[in-house]
DNA sequence: GTAGGGTTAG
């Protein structure tokens, strides 16, 4: 049978089709006790074209022609058109709710199914709450909830923010397939409950009838790579070769994208080598990745490769490649990309480019061309860029164009306590014990929230978490001992943490800063104490590191022999024999 | 006489 495209459509031929296939329907209705093989396939030959029709446009004017047409030939209330009629209007691309509405109350008896797509669109649209009384009109209605109606429910929850209700219609189902279990992935991952989402995995491999698949694998990766979960990562990597998922181009890409995060550069770069296909993506990946991990140049030349290769670049590869300039301090080089991608690619800058070129004026010391750039761009500033600038300034020690972006930032009612740290430090910095007191009192009339900052490290499979000053973890004792006894070996070797004038835990009073035991500190001491000599010790830390943990690391990585990587808020700090791949603090 | 639930791969 030709294949029916929307290009080809014609009133004509669809008046045809139509016709045989009303034809079809009135037979069916006439013979319905039994019809023969022949009439079987009839029907198949004269309603497929038909329903391949509305299924294969994703016009509405095309849309709204078959609609008419149905109606004409009566044809519309038969579930049979009906459905994928409601499917293409009520979803995306077309998600036309007010239309679905209107047909879907003219339809008279509504199956679990259609149930099933009106209520997924109200999950999508503004007026979420009508998908809930949908789903319990349905329930009156005598239509018993399948398993996939409960999957989508569980989604709609998800995706309105209501975790607790979509983990409970979860417990509540009988029989659970791999898609609700990965709904369930995707209902941790939504609520940050990253960690959650990764024993899921354990869960699904145990039960009997469903396995993983690579939509799990792809979810499992992206959790692993936010975690900094690499002996995990490298389970769900081995998972995928044993599947056979690991041919995939999405798979590669989530592998990449994961073994970079986890700062395993070697492993990423296995995988994409591997690839016997590479897409933008891919190489956007290996680019990120090594600027990233601190290899800016190699990340450059890794650019020019993929255009020799005829891949071209996108958007998100510019955010790369000047995300490499930044992180190496390339200015130049950061210049020319940026001017090179409007003219020679057609790639007008985003609020991403323009951040990585304000970071990398910034950090040269270019804070006020960087203020003006941020001034003249075309897009509105956002938080982050402001944040970016307030940075640089902290480096320049520059209190007044400090003063200047916290004003933007309360502008933007995006203040947060770490930009009143910036700029207590700029002033620490700069030994304006007053501005110090006034930015404190500041925070404290203005109610400022101090999170505190978290550390994850992965040990056997599971990972532990550590704030400043915890005493939740089961080992804790152990671990603080084991914290003196490293600060005792450090101070030996020449770390003096009482020098560092730096302040970072505002929330706290001063007496506790100066006893602070640092959330990365907690992490190491506890990877010191349960790993061999050796063993290379990762942690991932949801801010900046601090120039005190920075040092730490530094002087750990020499004295204790280990190989550290700490993966902050910006990027990838690698501790080798006492040196740091980044050279210095920032 | 059929449809259908889950993935922002960078």
């Amino acid at each position: 049978m030709r294949a029916i495209s929307p290009q080809c459509f014609s009133v004509s031929a669809f008046r045809r089709l139509s016709s045989h296939a009303a034809a079809r329907v009135d037979n069916h209705r006439q013979c319905i006790t039994g019809p023969t093989k022949h009439t079987s396939h009839l029907h198949t030959e004269k309603t497929e074209p038909l329903i391949s029709l509305i299924k294969s446009t994703s016009s509405k004017p095309h849309l709204l022609q078959i609609h008419a047409h149905l109606i004409r030939n009566s044809l519309f209330q038969h579930p049979i058109f009906f459905s994928p009629f409601l499917f293409d209007i009520a979803l995306p691309p077309l998600h036309d709710l007010g239309y679905a509405c209107r047909v879907f109350s003219k339809f008279s008896k509504p199956d679990v199914f259609q149930y099933n797509i009106m209520i997924r669109a109200y999950g999508m649209s503004d007026s979420p709450g009508n998908g809930f009384m949908l789903y319990q009109e349905m329930l009156r209605d005598g239509h018993q909830s399948d398993g996939r109606l409960l999957t989508t429910l569980m989604d709609f929850y998800s995706s309105n923010e209501k975790y607790t209700e979509a983990c409970k219609v979860f417990d509540d189902m009988s029989h659970r397939d791999t898609i609700a279990w990965n709904v369930l992935i995707s209902v941790y991952m939504r609520n940050r409950r990253t960690r959650d989402a990764l024993g899921v995995f354990d869960m699904m491999q145990s039960s009997y009838d469903c396995q993983p698949d690579d939509v799990t694998c792809l979810m499992l990766l992206q959790a692993c790579a936010n975690l900094n979960a690499l002996a995990f990562g490298e389970r769900v990597h081995r998972y995928c070769e044993e599947h056979g998922f690991d041919k995939a181009m999405n798979i590669c890409n989530a592998l990449i994208t994961m073994y970079s995060r986890c700062g395993c550069l070697e492993k990423a770069f296995e995988v994409f080598k591997g690839m016997t296909e590479k897409d933008v993506v891919s190489w956007t990946a290996m680019i990120s990745g090594l600027a990233s991990n601190g290899y800016g140049r190699d990340a450059i030349e890794a650019f020019r490769e993929m255009q020799r290769a005829g891949v071209s670049p996108d958007d998100q590869t510019f955010t790369g490649v000047l995300s490499a300039c930044s992180h190496s301090g390339l200015l130049d080089e950061g210049r020319m990309f940026f001017n090179s991608m409007s003219k020679e690619f057609g790639i007008s800058p985003n609020i991403h480019h323009y951040g990585c070129v304000v970071d990398l004026m910034g950090r040269a010391g270019m804070v006020d061309e960087a203020y003006n750039l941020i001034n003249s761009m075309k897009v509105k500033p956002d938080a982050t860029i402001w944040r970016t600038l307030l940075g640089a300034c902290r480096i320049h020690h520059q209190a007044d164009l400090g003063e200047q972006v916290i004003e933007r930032l309360i502008e933007l009612k995006a203040q947060e306590a770490g930009d009143y740290v910036l700029l207590l430090n700029i002033y620490s910095s700069l030994g304006d014990w007053g501005k110090v007191m006034n930015v404190r009192k500041m925070m404290k009339d203005r109610g400022i929230q101090t999170n505190p900052a978290c550390s994850t490290i992965e040990f056997r499979g599971k990972i532990h978490e550590f704030v400043a000053n915890d005493f939740s973890h089961p080992r804790k004792t152990e671990i603080y001992e084991m914290l003196d006894e490293i600060n005792q070996q450090l101070r030996i070797a020449g770390y003096d943490a009482e020098t560092v004038a730096e302040l970072h835990n505002v929330g706290t009073e001063e007496k506790q800063i100066a006893l602070s035991y640092h959330s990365e500190k907690l992490a190491i001491a506890f990877a010191v104490l349960s790993t061999p000599p050796g063993t290379s010790i990762r942690v991932a830390k949801d801010l900046r590191i601090c120039v005190d943990c920075h040092n730490f690391a530094k002087i750990l990585s020499a004295v204790y022999s280990r190989e550290v990587v700490i993966r902050d808020r910006n990027r990838f700090h690698h501790f080798r024999e006492g040196r740091c791949s980044c050279n210095d603090y920032w």
